[in-house]
RNA sequence: GGGGGGGUACCGAAGCGGUCAAACGGGACAGACUGUAAAUCUGUUGGCUCUGCCUUCGCAGGUUCGAAUCCUGCUCCCCCCA
């Protein structure tokens, strides 16, 4: 069994844990019990999840039994940790759909069918939902000194806020934490891991399983995956990058990850990757010394691809990526590019316009959607910016015709580097 | 209520009778360069049946061979005095 305290440390993986001395050899002594939660706000997860996941998934490559809790619950609350405001309160049918989306993601990353230390996901909104408000108060509630929950820090920024804490979000941290004492009763789960943001909710879980039913159970918090200008990980300017293939295509998944700053990028493989340390402080000097190579950042974007989407989707990736970057498209299928420019708008147009009719580029390039004008269509071929199937054409004269199909049916236009547009030609 | 200034292309801002589709700056787009970064350099930035034609300078009229530029009315904005 591999060390796992130890690897966690050298990936900078431990911002925080209640019991420094003893969690190493407790982990190395036996198969353990842990459990981290969820947020189901989406139906997908998110970049922000990959972290706790990754770390799950470590731990089970280690011999311990993961628990993914979603928050059916919880979720409907909202914690107020790090957040400015309050929540907006979700509805049972949302919730439903989003716990099932993300189970389906999360079996890419722990096994749910490997005998003992097989990865279980649980609602606590089946526990939850059979408490009364009576019971609640009197079982769990009274356990809780509100002058201890006063100084959390989650509860402290808030109150001081303008915003302010509704009576709701405040009684999140009980929530959480009785999460944990019934997770230690029924599934024998002996820590909780979390984000560096959740202490004081775990922390809370500790005291209530000591209070509750006199048992030592144990917390450890790994930092945010923040990027080196502090914004968080995960984010770009059109919004999260998704596990779902549906919001976020396997390309845009790849590129986000190539594209990563150098500075971010050894954090990211130390975070979120499996490779070895050789493997990574090699890719740390191949980092230093041939910048322009991106040797890091490709193979961070491979391997969580790959993950994430299979081999299958890493496949796609890479090929759309090829053909982004300026390879000659011919001899597609109509499938393999529909993959390919998934994210891509594209028109749909009758097949006789390219034989009988003729279709004149500066007509198919204003039809497509790049340029709004005939003139402005003009000026970017006559600029060298347009190109078919990514090889330029800048003659105004050209006519499309079968022979430009890369496909079956389709034709790609491009304008400038980036911005492309399919011609469908179909009835 | 009195006095003054002003509304120009995506934005800021010149132009104040012909050579104005309208200087200049920003932005945007493209090309070159490059590490799918940043910077830099270059070009483009109303429309079209494109070496020419058409429509634009708050709105509507007028003067003139000719107006973004002059006149009249309307409208909106800013400043000063009440």
């Amino acid at each position: 069994m591999m060390d796992i305290f130890e690897d966690l440390k050298w990936r900078g993986l431990i911002h925080q844990t209640t019991a420094d001395e003893f969690l190493p050899g407790w982990l190395g002594s036996g198969s353990r019990t842990l459990y981290a939660g969820f947020d189901p706000t989406a139906d997908s997860l998110h970049v922000g999840s990959l972290l706790p996941l990754m770390i799950l998934r470590r731990f089970q490559k280690a011999g311990h039994k993961p628990i993914a809790i979603a928050g059916g619950a919880t979720g409907m609350i909202g914690d107020p940790s790090g957040k400015s405001a309050e929540r907006n309160l979700q509805t049972q049918e949302q919730l439903d759909a989003n716990l099932a989306g993300i189970e389906t993601q999360m079996r890419h990353v722990l096994d749910f069918e490997c005998g003992d230390n097989s990865a279980i996901l649980v609602n606590n909104n089946d526990w939850m939902s059979k408490f009364s408000y009576i019971e609640f108060l009197r079982d769990v509630g009274k356990n809780f000194p509100v002058n201890v929950m006063l100084a959390k820090d989650s509860v402290k920024s808030r109150l001081g806020s303008e915003a302010g804490l509704s009576y709701t979000e405040f009684s999140y941290m009980l929530l959480q934490a009785y999460d944990f004492v019934h997770l230690n009763r029924e599934h024998g789960c002996e820590l909780q891991i979390g984000g560096s943001d959740q202490w004081g909710n775990v922390t809370a879980g500790i005291d209530l399983g000591r209070r509750m039913n006199s048992v030592q159970l144990y917390g450890m918090t790994c930092p945010l995956l923040t990027k080196s200008d502090g914004s968080k990980m995960g984010k770009t300017e059109s919004g999260a990058i998704w596990l779902s293939a549906e919001r976020t295509s396997p390309y845009q998944f790849y590129q986000y990850w190539v594209n990563v700053a150098d500075e971010d990028t050894g954090k990211c493989l130390r975070f979120l990757t499996e490779l070895s340390r050789d493997e990574i402080t090699e890719l740390d000097k191949a980092r230093e010394e041939t910048p322009h190579q991106r040797e890091s950042q490709k193979r961070l974007a491979e391997e969580l691809t790959r993950l994430i989407h299979g081999e299958s989707g890493l496949n796609a990736a890479l090929k759309a990526t090829e053909i982004f970057f300026g390879a000659e498209i011919d001899s597609l299928t109509d499938a393999e590019l529909g993959q390919i420019f998934a994210d891509v708008p594209s028109k749909q147009l009758s097949p006789s316009r390219l034989v009988d009719e003729k279709i004149g580029l500066i007509d198919a390039v204003v039809e497509s959607g790049l340029s709004k004008s005939k003139s402005d269509a003009r000026r970017s071929i006559k600029q060298g910016s347009i190109y078919v199937n990514n090889s330029r054409v800048d003659d105004i004269e050209y006519q499309l015709t079968r022979e430009d199909l890369a496909s079956e049916s389709v034709i790609v236009l491009r304008s400038g580097k980036r911005k492309y547009a399919l011609l469908r030609f179909l009835d």
